[in-house]
DNA sequence: ACGATGATAATCT
DNA sequence: GATTATCATCGTT
């Protein structure tokens, strides 16, 4: 079943953590969502719509539930979820997840892991073992091959300074990063960190 | 387990 | 021309 419309047309911030234990699919590949970060847009000095809107970014100002695939460091691909009502640029980063399906493929398409808890740890590994590339900018999470389920409850979580975000937006004063505790695919740094919230 | 480094190109100023 | 929401590899503890 997919997500009900509605629930992703609210600020990356209270979208954030009802992304954690959502499973994303493209096509025969799945993968449960454990590590995502809050991108608030024009407000927000760590994101790309800080400058407001831009070739790029447009995705960012479409409607919520789609797919802002952008290309990053001249190799590498991030996907986020496009969140907020169409016309505000609002998204959350997909930073780490679980192989559920498809685990052979994802294998495949990610040589240099050697464990299965590598496939998905950072977001450039997530994109590459599912596949998305920056084609897939603008998709609907809710068309094939994709298809996006939301968890029937919220996981327990914890937050921190967003990873990579230079300059003010990356520090203490934005710990817009959320991950599950414990997970094997968030960064080992701060995966067992306990300050919990919900 | 952790830190440094090179790879590599779109995007924006 | 500078910057970048990163990764893999190789070095040192």
């Amino acid at each position: 079943m997919p997500f009900a419309p509605g629930v992703l047309e609210r600020p990356a911030l209270e979208v954030a953590p009802l992304l954690l234990g959502a499973v994303l699919t493209r096509g025969v590949i799945s993968v449960r969502i454990t590590e995502v970060e809050a991108y608030l847009g024009e407000t927000d000095p760590g994101s790309h719509a800080f400058r407001g809107r831009t070739p790029r970014t447009v995705t960012m100002y479409g409607p919520p539930g789609h797919l802002y695939a952008y290309f990053s460091y001249g190799m590498h691909v991030c996907a986020n979820i496009v969140c907020s009502p169409e016309g505000t640029a609002s998204a959350v980063l997909l930073r780490a997840g679980e192989i559920v399906a498809g685990l052979d493929e994802a294998r495949s398409r990610r040589l240099t892991s050697k464990t299965d808890a590598d496939l998905a740890r950072g977001p450039a590994r997530l994109t590459k073992a599912l596949g998305i590339e920056l084609g897939d900018d603008g998709a609907d999470l809710n068309r094939a091959p994709f298809d996006l389920e939301l968890p029937a409850r919220l996981a327990a979580w914890a937050t921190g300074p967003r990873t990579g975000v230079s300059g003010l937006g990356g520090g203490v004063d934005y710990p817009w990063r959320f991950w599950v505790p414990g997970e094997a695919s968030v960064s080992p740094y701060r995966r067992h960190v306990a300050k919990r919230a919900g």
